[in-house]
RNA sequence: GUGGGUGUAGCUCAAUCGGCUAGAGUGCCAGGUUGUGGUCCUGGAGGUCAUGGGUUCGAUCCCCAUCACUCACCCCA
């Protein structure tokens, strides 16, 4: 227990922390881009903000979160997710006399209680952005866009993207009618839970995996089929936009989203090859969040991607990311009068901003140039009582093994010269 | 929450049909004459054989439980 991380948590080493480095430089350079802003919130919240910002009714509610009473004896979350803390951010700090609209950017970490397998931790990463204001199509094309230019810069093809309108409250509410009346002779006969579903949330019925209830629901009728005019045309303005910047996608009226507050679009990008947990982002529109939350009427749009996943993802498609580069030098020291020059002279050019590694473990000359090579350093130079006295040393080039003796005092210049190079 | 698989060195894995100090490769450390890496050679450190019970003269091996890891269901990032 004492040696060993909380079930679901990982540690991100020193050899893979390049890919977290790169995936999110390129995430942050793609916002700002598109004129987001970075935001930070806290990693937890008041309990109460997340019943009502992702739902009572939803899974990560009912049974996955974080929750403990700190000293003070108030109820606190660790966020499950990311978009209710930037929605409670939004409305705390007025946002809403910003320039509209106020497009966001986030990197967090998120906890949810969940018994783990591939793809699905307790402590998990996402990127995620939200834009608020914004009701038109063009938010939720922008939106795609971004994400769909993002993998496209990493290097990831094909993850589909799959797309589904689940209309307003209006529309809904006259569908769910309609499906209970659908599934009136048939509910007795079907699974516990969807029998629980069909009055709480008859859509998610169709959501179900028991292969009787599949066969049940199979001429169910289509939410996507029913929504009113004005989600209609939402849905295919901005079908219509995808095809215009030539991103591709493909019509999943199966897709629900868990959480409640989704409104209209909703779409998630899915890998087939990283595992049963295959989604690799999901998002949507939640027009009717900030309200739900306290805050003024305001359209919002955004998603969530996990970290993780694309990481997966990128390594099954055998996508590298190149470590960083080592050290420029390595300096080595022979006896403690040379060790106190080489300290110096380290500290000299690791001012000038040349990164430089020096023995710390009184090592012999042998060892420290293993060790060099270990740390994979472009040039080696081993400093004793002859190079101190005549004020040149042989500087090695590990790639070839050739030496070249140059003056103590241009060693600076030459590396950095190097640098640039 | 339900079900399956797996737990031997930092890592990848052996072995003992139940029997002396549990092995290899790799990695780590140090040496291979006095001041120079990679290959090679030698040596060293490193294991409560996941943990706790049980069976047995004797358990790392058999049985039970627990824990952890892992995969799938549910659901999601």
């Amino acid at each position: 227990m004492l040696t060993q991380a909380p079930k679901g948590t990982n540690d991100i080493l020193p050899d893979e922390i390049h890919r977290w480095h790169r995936v999110e430089r390129e995430f942050a350079a793609l916002c700002a881009q598109f004129g987001y802003r970075e935001i930070r919130i806290p990693v937890f919240e008041h309990t109460e903000l997340f019943h009502r910002g992702v739902g009572e009714t939803t899974d990560i509610v009912q049974k996955e979160m974080y929750t403990f009473d700190d000293k003070g004896g108030r109820s606190l979350t660790l966020r499950p997710e990311g978009t209710a803390g930037v929605v409670r951010s939004y409305i705390e700090h007025g946002m809403a006399s910003l320039v509209q609209p106020v497009k966001l950017y986030y990197n967090i970490s998120a906890y949810r209680y969940e018994k783990m397998q591939k793809g699905r931790y307790r402590e998990f990463h996402q990127f995620g952005m939200e834009m608020f204001g914004a009701a038109d199509p063009a938010a939720d094309a922008e939106i795609i866009s971004l994400l769909s230019l993002f993998f496209e810069r990493l290097g990831i093809g094909n993850l589909s993207l799959n797309l589904n309108s689940i209309g307003c409250p209006t529309c809904r509410s006259a569908y769910n009618l309609l499906l209970r009346e659908h599934l009136s002779d048939r509910i007795g006969s079907m699974c516990e839970t969807c029998q629980g579903r069909y009055e709480r949330n008859p859509m998610r019925i169709l959501d179900c995996k028991e292969d009787g209830c599949r066969a049940k629901t199979k001429d169910a009728p289509a939410l996507l089929d029913h929504i009113c005019e004005d989600c209609r045309s939402h849905f295919d303005a901005l079908c219509a936009k995808l095809e215009t910047m030539g991103i591709r996608y493909a019509i999943d009226k199966g897709i629900v989203r868990g959480l409640d507050y989704y409104t209209r679009t909703v779409f998630e990008f899915v890998s087939r090859n990283i595992g049963t947990q295959g989604t690799v982002c999901g998002g949507g529109r939640y027009d009717g969040l900030m309200e739900a939350c306290g805050g003024p009427k305001t359209p919002g749009i955004g998603f969530g991607l996990g970290v993780e996943r694309l990481l997966m993802e990128m390594e099954s498609q055998g996508l590298e990311t190149p470590a960083p580069e080592a050290p420029l030098i390595y300096i080595g020291a022979i006896g403690t009068a040379a060790g106190d020059t080489v300290e110096a002279l380290c500290w000299d050019l690791r001012r000038k901003g040349i990164s430089c590694i020096k023995d710390v473990m009184g090592r012999s000359v042998k060892s420290q140039m293993k060790y060099a090579d270990k740390l994979g350093t472009r040039y080696t130079m081993i400093l004793g009582d002859n190079e101190i006295e005549s004020g040149r040393v042989a500087l090695r080039d590990m790639k070839n093994g050739e030496s070249k003796d140059i003056s103590l005092e241009s060693l600076a210049d030459r590396l950095q010269k190097c640098c640039r190079d």
